[in-house]
Formats: C-alpha cells, structure tokens, sequence
DNA sequence: GGTTGACCTGGAGCGCACTCCAGGTTGTTC
DNA sequence: GAACAACCTGGAGTGCGCTCCAGGTCAACC
C-alpha cells in the first residue's frame, strides 16, 4: 500500500483548483483533514482529489460556500446525519433541474433573437 | 395609439428587477432612451419591458454587464453591426450548452451521491 | 402650508468567492 | 553558505453585480 500524496501544487494541477482556493477550502470547513508532511507541507490524498471535485460540481452548479460549509459539518459529525445530507442534495438537485429549464428557455429566446439577425436583409 | 407607459415602480414590478438595478442598468449602457416625464421622471415603454426581459435572460444565463454592455452599443450603431450582435449570440449560446451539459453531468454526480444516501442502512 | 410619497442624482457600501501579499520556514542546488 | 523554490500563515485586497443612502425636487392630499 504505497498510499501516494500529492503536494499542493501537484493537487491544484490535478484539480484545476488553485493553490489559495485549495487552502481558501480548507479553512472554510470544507476540506478537512488534510494530511502534512514532516516540514508542514499539505500532502493531498486520491480522496482529497475526489471530494475537490464533488465540491467544485456543486459549487459550479450555484451552491455556495456556506451551504458546502454545512453539508461538510454534517458530514463530519457521522452516519446518523446522512437524512439531512439527502436533502440537501436532494434539494440541491431540484435547483440544478431548474438551471437546466431556465436555459432551455434562454437557448429559445437566442435561437429566436439569432434568427432575426440570421433572416433580415444579407 | 394611447402609448401606455410604465412608472419605476410599475416597471419593477412587471420585470421583477428592483429600481436600483434599472437605474444601474440605464447608467451602464444596458437601458439607452428611456422616456421622461415632464417632471424628469422615467417611463418605461413595453418595449423597455421586453428589452429588460431579454438582458435577464442573458445575465441569467452568465453574459456579464460589460459584455451586455457591448451587444448594446453595437444596437445602438445601427444595422451595420447586426454581424457582430449574431456573433456575441452564437457564442452566447454554445456557452448556455455548455452549461446545460455541466449540470447534466453535475445532475449524475448528484443521483450517484443520492443513492448512495438512500441505499446503505434504513 | 405641512406632510407624504414617488421619484431624482451621485456616490458609498456590501456580500461573495476568491486572490494576492508580506514575512517566515525548510530543503535542495550550485 | 548563498540563492532559490516550494510551501507556510494571517490578513488585506479585488471584481462583480448589485444595493443602499443622503439630500433634493415635485405633485397631491389633508
């Protein structure tokens, strides 16, 4: 089990996160338990790397720092939360769906307006 | 031809964007010819009313107030811009694709965290 | 004619999510 | 052993899109 580490910057390369966002994160709540080397170094693990991007579809997708916040405390405290953990997603899931009509609707009213510049004279 | 015309307030209402942010709007360049009153105050046409709609569904769907801020210039031009306006459209809406399929791969990652809540234990 | 309410202007302030910076430590390289 | 690179910390700064505020005008109502 060699359990290989990654250093910060091999993290932000991997992730596409940058370094200040990563620790940003960290003392947020929202990456906890982050592995030092002997000199201090953050060392990240292949977990680390697929919770970044867990974090990042979430955020990317409209929910804010301190929702994540809450839903890594939540996490923190054990098994006997994952109820709240399903509704949040659950809820954050409905949020998405709706994202996803807003710009159908939009991607109509463009092809609309596109058509005009498209049709009238040339 | 009675021309109704809408105050601030009857503006904000019908749009759903607050007083300060049609002002904001005006003051960037996003709003141009707003009517006045005699006593200075705005009118709002329905023209104004369907132009406001459309800048919502373009900040709404990530274009930024400097980019709007363009597209409006390039109106104000006159035809001989249409080309430019049907180009900002065109990648305007590769970019709500792009979102549409962001947030059905974050909708994924979503249902996969889901049931994974829902299956283990209870 | 005093008060109220809707509006005006210019400019300051705010919340969010980063992003940058100063000053310091540690480890390696010439 | 000097210089450099990678990292550390705490805290300040930034950009965006509003949002709020102070001080003022004007018309209508009691």
């Amino acid at each position: 089990m060699a359990m290989t580490t990654l250093t910060p910057a091999e993290m932000a390369e991997r992730t596409g996160v940058s370094l200040d966002t990563l620790r940003y994160y960290e003392a947020e709540g929202l990456l906890n338990d982050v592995a030092r080397a002997e000199n201090g170094h953050r060392r990240y693990s292949e977990d680390d790397v697929l919770w970044v991007e867990v974090l990042r579809c979430l955020r990317d997708t409209g929910m804010t720092i301190e929702q994540l916040r809450d839903y890594c405390a939540l996490g923190a405290v054990g098994p006997s939360t994952k109820p709240q953990r399903l509704e949040i997603l659950q809820r954050h899931r409905a949020l998405v769906e709706q994202q996803i009509e807003e710009r159908r609707c939009a991607l109509d009213l463009i092809d609309h307006k596109i058509s005009y510049y498209s049709g009238e004279d040339q």
